[in-house]
DNA sequence: CATGGGATTGACT
DNA sequence: GTCAATCCCATGC
């Protein structure tokens, strides 16, 4: 068992997640998630927006859109396919539906937990949070989590570790949707071996 | 109340 | 490369 190495836990504040969704999205990777003994920093998100219909919110509020009208700084966590559970950080002010979608992260601590949940082997590191669905389950992130505060805990994201450079980062279009396929509002981790897929290099000129 | 569609993943050809 | 699993919720009768 390691001992926490600070008294006390840094977050994000709601401010952070009280702006443009797809600026939100940018500047949280290189974050850290934190559920728990296991942790991850993001290396790829996505923004959804109330204005685009790729977004859950575009049909307005519904018992299942509730948490995406909320305030900011709250986990909004869905059912994918029946199977897949996928956490979001609702943003922008309440009212506005807007969320960023947590694609995947780097695995930092509890690597065994998180192959344990992923009934991986540990040797497996870059296959334990590489897509929204395998992060979620590594993370121990539920249904249950829908509506929690990201600022309170258990589930938390910090900041960037202060003196590490700041990450490169390349915007491309999203993944996995049939509406609003054109918006680039997918950013990754530049050069990182841990998205769900290879970030799509944008062609100049043409 | 019945139906159909996913912000995915893993197994298989 | 293809495809099924599985269930919440939005939609429509």
């Amino acid at each position: 068992m390691p001992a926490p190495r600070s008294t006390v836990p840094v977050t994000l504040g709601a401010e952070f997640y009280d702006r443009p969704v797809v600026e939100v999205a940018r500047d949280l990777i290189g974050c850290v998630v934190r559920h728990g003994q296991t942790s991850g920093m993001i290396v790829e998100t996505e923004a959804y927006h109330q204005t685009e219909p790729a977004c859950h919110a575009f049909t307005g509020l519904s018992a299942r859109t509730r948490t995406l009208f909320g305030p900011p700084a709250h986990a909004y966590v869905y059912l994918s396919y029946g199977i897949h559970e996928l956490l979001n950080a609702v943003c922008e002010p309440e009212g506005t539906g807007a969320a960023v979608l947590i694609r995947a992260l780097e695995p930092l601590t509890g690597l065994e937990l998180m192959a344990r949940r992923r009934r991986l082997p540990e040797t497996r590191v870059r296959e334990l949070c590489s897509g929204p669905g395998k992060l979620a389950q590594a993370l121990g992130v539920g249904l249950v989590h829908n509506g929690c505060d990201l600022t309170a805990g258990p589930l938390t994201i910090e900041p960037r570790v202060p003196d590490a450079p700041s990450p490169a980062v390349s915007a491309s279009t999203r993944i996995g949707i049939t509406k609003a396929v054109e918006l680039p509002w997918r950013f990754c981790a530049a050069g990182s071996g841990h998205l769900s897929k290879p970030a799509v290099r944008p062609i100049a000129g043409r």
